[in-house]
This record gives C-alpha cells, structure tokens and sequence, in this order.
DNA sequence: CAATAAATGAGAATTGATTATTATTTCTCT
DNA sequence: AGAGAAATAATAATCAATTCTCATTTATTG
C-alpha cells in the first residue's frame, strides 16, 4: 500500500466522475472502500491547497469539487435526483449584462431541468 | 399597529434591495426598528408559501430571497462586499449546451467580480 | 372593554456540514 | 525487523443557519 491510498481515490473518484461532486457524493461512492469522510474532507482540502482541484459554489446548496484542469465549461443541476452535470461549450454576450463601473472576474451559468435519466425514467 | 407589521417590514426592506438578500442581511438592514431574527425567516417562509418571494440559490454560499415579481434577471456576486446585485438582460444560445435527453427547465447566470463601490474604494 | 387569535422577541434546540482529536495502522528508511 | 513519520477511521467537537418554544404583546371582533 502506497501512501496517502485513500486520498487518490478520492482524486480517482472525483477524475471519473461527469461532473462535480461534493464530499459526501465523494464518500458514497468510495462506500465499501472503508474510507472515513473525515479523509475525503482531507483529501478535498489538500487537492485545492495543491491546486489540482478546485470547489464549486452555486449547485444548489452545499459545495462540489472537480479537478482544475478541465477546460472552461459550465454545470447542469437535475432537480430530480440532485446530480450535477459537466456541459460543454459556453456562451456570448456576457459582458453586456455588466453596469457601469463592475469589473467581472468570471462567471458561471447552470441550466436546471430533467437529466437523461431521470427523464427517461418518469 | 396593524398585525404582522414587522413581517410588512421585512417585504418592504427586501422590495427596496438592489438584489436578494439573505436573512441576515435583512435582519442587519431591519436593526433599529427591534425586528427578530426569527421574524425575518417567519415573513421569509411565508412569502415563499404565498408566492410573493422566491429564494435565490448558487449566489456563493447560503440562501437569498427575492420577490417574484421581478422580471426575468441574473445576479452579480462582488467578491469583495459579498454583496449580489440584480442585473438586466439575458443571453442567447443556452439550449446549444443541452445534451442530448437533457430537458432544460431553467437557468442561471452569475457573474463575479467587483463592485463599482469596492472597484472604487481600492 | 373583554375574549380570543395572531404575531413577536429572545433565546434554546436542532440540523447538517466541516474540522479536530486520538488511538491505531501503514509507510519509509535503515 | 525496528524506529519514526504520515495517513487513517471513528467519532467527538465546532460552527453557522434555521427552526422551535414560550411568555408577552398586539390586533380583531363583538
């Protein structure tokens, strides 16, 4: 066993994932593992810390995770089943909704709505 | 007095706001006139119920409110004052972004930076 | 004005997310 | 294998947000 195991999975889980996930999203996939959440927090921390991951506010409630060197995208939130979604691609225009005098660092966008499966499902 | 004043209050201070607020800052705005904390979630709750409010997610952390009757509108989140700003017009292209079997209910815009306050006072 | 119902403020209680603690286990290096 | 450093799981502690409780105050109705 290699050391800091339970940590790259947490980054293994999280490289995998399609899109970003939050702690305890992280904790249940890694559930027969037998890794503690309290080592997903750890390895969440040291991920943004060291710059391979970066936290993501704004999906609804609480905060996910994703690695940083994915490329500029933005997020789909399923209302059903709460998941978040990579989406490609960007948009336009942005800079004509900025007032007078407001300098935008970044931005985010975030469609909510049905995902594929939750969709098919119903 | 007329009854539910201090929760009149509360609509009152959050019609007048430049964006939504959350309930601490609503409180904070309302000190002075001795409304409670617990009153400002009290008229919080019951203006989602009546459907005269509506909460705001993914302006950073926690929850802000909103009145409904607003038109269709995005947020600016300074990051320097935290403080979320209302902003006119929207933008074009979102369901390009749509993956396949994903069915788009609605959608969100944020946009970050600095305030013409906080850009000012540096 | 009296009786009743609703609203209020203060602070306690609850909740969920995150962090800290600690005894144990696992690595690394020799 | 043995010593020391780092990582770990479990769980306790913390913290902020929100809800609950309750004694009091205020409105409504007659």
């Amino acid at each position: 066993m290699q050391r800091a195991k339970q940590q790259l999975a947490v980054f293994r889980a999280l490289g995998e994932a399609d899109g970003p996930l939050s702690a305890r999203e992280l904790w249940s996939r890694l559930s027969g593992t037998g890794v503690g959440l309290a080592t997903v927090y750890r390895a969440l921390q040291r991920g943004v810390e060291e710059g391979t991951l970066e936290s993501v506010e704004g999906l609804g409630s609480g905060v996910r995770y994703e690695p940083k060197d994915r490329e500029h995208h933005h997020h789909f939130l399923c209302s059903t089943c709460d998941h978040a979604f990579d989406l490609f691609g960007c948009v336009e225009g942005l800079e004509s909704l900025l007032p007078d005098g407001f300098q935008m660092t970044g931005h985010e966008v975030v469609l909510h709505g049905t995902c594929d499966a939750c969709g098919t499902a119903a």
